[in-house]
RNA sequence: GGCGGCAUAGCCAAGUGGUAAGGCGGAGGUCUGCAAAACCUCUAUUCCCCAGUUCGAAUCUGGGUGCCGCCUCCA
């Protein structure tokens, strides 16, 4: 089956080819550093990682570019309010940022380019706009001029006759052409304080849409194949920096725009300014880990809306535990006599079932459900021993390669011996030999409140922590 | 007012014309000192409601009900 993405542009799925055989470029709508992510905010980064790993499944070769907004309203007022630089203060949840995609194993982005290192090529786009009749100046300000685009609404499909006038048009900004017109660079102003570039343009600061036109068209040229976000960012985001980059260049941007529905908690809506937020740090402080957030993230199809629950992440955490200790407990099987073929079919059926399920626009649960039929089917192989060295080996290295893309033993390296435990086990097992269950239960019964868990098994005693 | 999405078991969720995947939870069993892990069996006569098309509909059409999102800087 061939590749198959829903392209928000055309609302169909169509067939993926990218522009240059065997490489994608794709450009992610990044954070803006004024605070800590929230799991909103990770449902989208969780998706283009599935993406971007996907794809390089596939064998395509991937550049990918998010960018950092370090420069916007909610940074200066921010950092404003703390009294300390805009970069001291957006430099702390950058780090912060990478931080936390480290906790949740995303995959480094190739390009990670802050709006401020990139004032330059954002002031020659907005002059190639106004060259191009497409942005007028008043008082220092640049606007887009919607009108003379005549595409403009052509993502959202948003008719901009029909816009309702509302009461969400601030009104400091009368003194645009229109309403609707988008800010592409802000005079200083003494509420922006020490924050402004001296530019040919005059003194003053981007606005936000014009950094994701320039950043992007720098790194991966000015048609690309994919551009993501979350759905928020459709409109105007997106309409907009459409409308930068063609009235800019006159050519199309990009071919295949993807996005994200909304993670919301308990049935609400969540966002930062309603207060209603889970950062990842809430989360592991209490007491999940990154892991088991990542499986939930990642487990709702990408165009879903995530209803997220601690219940929700509790069963998660322990759908995760059961692919986790499959590996685990294959790896260390010492193998019986050959399934006569049979395995070898169980591994064919993952494969072809995984790989169709995520080439039609990355149906996680459909290719979850087949990772879990053949869980169960090497399983019960196990189970009657008739799973040769071979076919061990074969199932392992299929459950590995769908691990590239799932990503979730990435914690495995935390599984360092602890000279304690051991001494521990060793006790426990003096114990059970001594027949003094009682004392080996509560060793046990110990480890287990430390997030340790012990497992009899015929090969020995195994530990494993608590994902 | 405009645009769009969703409604499948206690919970999460796939399935877009051929007779309901998968996960969590629950019940019983095998194994075990007891557990854990694993395996086996069971857990939706039915997919929000009504009508229609069809040999056949969770899937298509029409109508209804309910929930949600976007409509100018929120992933």
């Amino acid at each position: 089956m061939a590749l198959r993405f829903k392209n928000s542009f055309t609302r169909t799925k169509e067939e993926f080819r990218p522009i240059d055989e065997g490489k994608v470029r794709m450009y992610t709508c990044g954070p803006t550093v004024y605070n800590y992510a929230h799991i909103g905010n990770f449902r989208t980064y969780m998706f283009e990682d599935l993406l971007r790993r996907y794809l390089k499944y596939k064998g395509y070769d991937v550049t990918q570019v998010m960018n950092l907004t370090d420069i916007d309203d909610k940074t200066i007022r921010d950092s404003q309010k703390e009294g300390v630089s805009l970069k001291e203060f957006t430099d702390r949840y950058t780090k912060a940022f990478f931080e936390d995609i480290d906790s949740l194993g995303i995959e480094r982005a190739e390009y990670y380019p802050p709006a401020t290192e990139h004032i330059p090529e954002m002031v020659v786009l907005i002059q190639k706009l106004v060259e191009n009749g497409l942005a007028y100046e008043v008082d220092g300000n640049y606007y887009f001029r919607i009108s003379a685009f005549k595409d403009y609404g052509k993502l959202a499909h948003i008719d901009m006759d029909g816009l309702k006038a509302g009461a969400r048009v601030a009104a400091d900004e009368y003194e645009k052409d229109s309403v609707s017109d988008f800010a592409l660079w802000k005079a200083w102003d003494e509420a922006d304080g020490d924050v402004y570039w001296e530019t040919e343009l005059g003194k003053g600061r981007p606005g936000w849409h014009i950094e994701c036109s320039a950043m992007s068209m720098k790194y991966l040229g000015e048609t690309f194949d994919i551009h993501t976000g979350g759905v928020d960012n459709m409109f105007p985001h997106h309409e907009n920096e459409i409308a930068q980059s063609e009235g800019a260049t006159g050519k199309k941007f990009v071919n295949f725009w993807m996005h994200s529905e909304y993670l919301i908690v308990e049935g609400r809506r969540m966002s930062k300014s309603a207060g209603n937020f889970y950062t990842l740090r809430d989360l592991m402080e209490k007491g999940f880990s990154g892991v088991a957030v990542r499986y939930l993230l990642l487990s709702t199809h990408y165009r879903q809306q995530l209803n997220f629950t601690l219940t929700g992440l509790d069963a998660a955490r322990k759908a995760l535990e059961r692919y986790l200790d499959f590996i685990s407990n294959l790896a260390d099987y010492v193998g019986g006599v050959s399934s006569g073929g049979e395995a070898e079919q169980v591994i064919r059926k993952v494969k072809s079932g995984f790989e169709d399920a995520l080439d039609d626009d990355l149906n996680i649960s459909g290719a979850m459900g087949v990772i879990y039929d053949f869980i169960r089917d090497i399983n019960r192989l196990k189970a009657e021993d008739r799973l040769s060295i071979e076919e061990r080996d074969q199932a392992l290295e299929t459950i590995r390669k769908i691990d590239t893309v799932l990503n979730f033993t990435y914690n495995e390296a935390n599984l360092d011996i602890d000279e304690e435990i051991d001494s521990l086990i060793a006790q426990r097992t003096e114990a059970r030999k001594n027949k003094d269950f009682a004392l080996a239960d509560k060793i046990r019964d110990d480890l287990i409140a430390r997030g340790i868990i012990l497992e009899d098994t015929a090969q020995g005693v195994k530990w494993k922590r608590k994902v």
